[in-house]
DNA sequence: AAGGATGAGATTGAGAGTCA
DNA sequence: TGACTCTCAATCTCATCCTT
């Protein structure tokens, strides 16, 4: 079985896998070949070899240029992952330099992660790596590790669970639910008994929104207790907006309660446990100089 | 007209053979 | 054993044809 595999890539000529991945950017042979600094028929050449490697068409003409097959397609994302291990292979590790890098890096984080790791990053980001992009996206935390693995994120800010094994993570912070109202809310101008608690109309978050259950209701379930819950929502930052223009309450994480003027926060006679929020990443960032930098960067932020 | 494909010839580099 | 030469396959460019 591995002879056969080894058969099938000694076939293969690897430049040509740069080729193809640059005609399946341009999708126009003679810009393919300017930016591969070689003639056009050079890579028409290139191209009619790994159509046979491949035993498809891979580009096909139309009216308006050429067209990538569905095998071109499915070829593309492991052919760019495999040519970006290549490159750490071979290539010798150069310093990170943040004031000249032109570095794209692409975070998950949900809004609880944006307010409170990412906002205090992009000033020092914007001010040392201005030249530097950066994208965040809201991602479900068990797909985490296979986008991390196929290089669609570079890092995660989440909490550390049983899919994320396989991941590098780092402790930032932990942080502990309050419970939170607007200030002057009308039954909480005294110490709140776990009947009151109970009674009081709970808001909490879901971030895939099908929830009315978290860790509080499950300290209370124990108690043999249960909250009154009316309303979940996706992310916390348009619960605490509800906080500030309602009266309904929330255990909330003490970071973002904190970040409003108009939020108090009062004592419950229930402890919550507590959770740690991390920066998760893969082993195909792991060495990589220009991740070390954001990694220190959003250490440096958070602490 | 623009862009891809193809044929001819030139160049390059690896491997084999020879010789001191 | 190392240096040199020869051969051949791979790959390149140029010119040109073909297709859309």
């Amino acid at each position: 079985m591995i002879g056969i595999v080894l058969d099938n890539i000694s076939r293969l000529d690897l430049n040509l896998l740069v080729t193809l991945d640059v005609l399946l950017d341009e999708l126009n042979v003679t810009k393919a070949a300017k930016r591969l600094n070689l003639s056009q028929p050079s890579v028409s050449v290139q191209l009619a070899k790994l159509r046979d490697y491949f035993n498809d068409p891979l580009l096909v003409s139309n009216s308006r240029g050429m067209t990538p097959t569905l095998k071109a397609e499915q070829l593309r994302q492991p052919m760019k992952e495999a040519i970006a291990h290549l490159h750490e292979v071979v290539l010798p590790t150069a310093e990170f330099d943040p004031e000249r890098a032109k570095q794209r890096w692409r975070i998950a984080a949900y809004d609880y992660g944006e307010a409170t790791v990412m906002l205090p990053l992009l000033p020092a980001l914007r001010a040392q790596a201005p030249l530097s992009e950066l994208s965040i996206v809201q991602l479900p935390p068990t797909q985490i590790y296979e986008k991390a693995e196929r290089g669609e994120i570079d890092l995660a800010i989440n909490v550390v669970s049983n899919s994320h094994l396989n991941l590098h993570h780092r402790t930032l912070f932990s942080d502990q639910y309050v419970l939170a109202a607007r200030k002057g809310h009308r039954l909480l101008n005294g110490p709140v008994s776990l009947d009151i608690f109970c009674q009081l109309e709970h808001v909490m978050v879901s971030p895939d929104g099908d929830g009315f259950w978290g860790e509080t209701d499950e300290v209370l379930k124990a108690l043999g207790l249960k909250r009154n819950v009316v309303l979940s929502v996706p992310h916390f930052l348009f619960l605490k907006a509800i906080l500030e223009t309602t009266d309904l309450v929330a255990m909330l994480p003490s970071r973002i309660a904190m970040m409003s003027d108009l939020i108090q926060i009062v004592s419950v006679p229930i402890q919550v446990p507590d959770f740690t929020i991390s920066m998760l990443w893969h082993e195909r960032v792991h060495r990589d100089p220009a991740h070390q930098w954001l990694r220190k960067q959003i250490l440096l932020a958070v602490t």
